[in-house]
DNA sequence: GTCTATACGTGGATAGAC
DNA sequence: GTCTATCCACGTATAGAC
């Protein structure tokens, strides 16, 4: 099993279970990798793997997301686009944001910076493209917030109420609504 | 220190530590009370400590959302009231739902049922307000559940910033935008 | 790199005195 | 009711062989 691969496996345990529920018993077993062996790959415990697990998820934003925000179609679509990554990634709102579950435990507070960063910067980019459509940058970055917000809303609902729809619903009409 | 004392205490702990994140020496340390005594009240443990949270927090929903809801006041005012208590108990953002950190946490299965119950009761209920107001059957259902999302989403991107505009904004406007 | 074995603290939980 | 003392499983982490 690659490094890639047990980040991998990292990003959803601890998506799942948070930092305290996913345990080095459990990665170990579904990784395949006796305790030891992970403590060659992230020396530093069950920290620096939380930190490869957010790592990873900067990088998947950057690629899937940030990426296609930035290109050059129209913004409609460059939203849409977003909508289906994120659709994808969230498994329709079945599996948790790793951001979310380490924001609400106040035992993560030492991530709390750097998701507070990604969080942001998805935002400007988000803001970006509304602005390219001609909305003025206040209302922009307001609205941009507003798309992260029923996101992870949509994401709280979905598993809450053990239902799909919420979530399914909020992605297909989010990008619309941001720009009308 | 009173039995609903305590709880209060479990009900702070496990909002915003989670239910893995919160150990017994944590509420054995803030209530002041021995980890044997925890047992004289509590003698399911853990667990136990857990549904009587959820039993605070579905009184506190009852009395202090449902019962406002159901009155006989405007639809507006009713809807107002409701976000004005929701942004004091969630102390404008700064705390977390504990249906929401129990819900994403996966180890937390036992309780997932009984959050599903409580979310489908408040939705039915603030449906109906909107049903009262005019608005049809279908799409109010809908906003109903657009109003628990973006409360839990507020939470979330209020958190995750360390800023309580997000919410205070979400709060502000929610009551007008679900009746327009 | 991966393993077995193990150290050592802390987790939840109990016994039993007061 | 509350305590001290204790139990045992499991938590993270390490040592050292292969």
């Amino acid at each position: 099993m690659s490094k890639e691969a047990i980040v991998l496996v990292l990003v959803n345990l601890f998506r799942r279970y948070g930092y305290e529920g996913a345990s080095l018993a459990q990665i170990s077993k579904v990784t395949g990798l006796g305790k030891a062996s992970l403590y060659h790959y992230f020396p530093g415990g069950k920290e620096e793997m939380v930190r490869a697990a957010l790592d990873y998820i900067d990088n998947w934003v950057e690629t899937n997301i940030l990426k296609i925000l930035r290109s050059n179609a129209s913004p409609l679509e460059r939203l849409q686009a977003m909508c289906q990554q994120v659709e994808v990634f969230y498994d329709r709102g079945q599996t948790p944001c790793l951001w979310a579950i380490l924001t609400l435990e106040e035992s993560s507070d030492r991530f709390h910076t750097r998701i507070k960063q990604a969080l942001t910067v998805w935002i400007e980019v988000l803001a970006d493209v509304l602005k390219e459509a001609g909305i003025e940058a206040e209302l922009a970055t307001i609205r941009a917030q507003e798309a992260i917000l029923r996101i992870q809303g949509a994401l709280i609902l979905t598993r809450g109420l053990n239902d799909t729809t919420p979530f399914e619903r909020t992605m297909k009409s989010l990008a619309e609504e941001l720009l009308s």
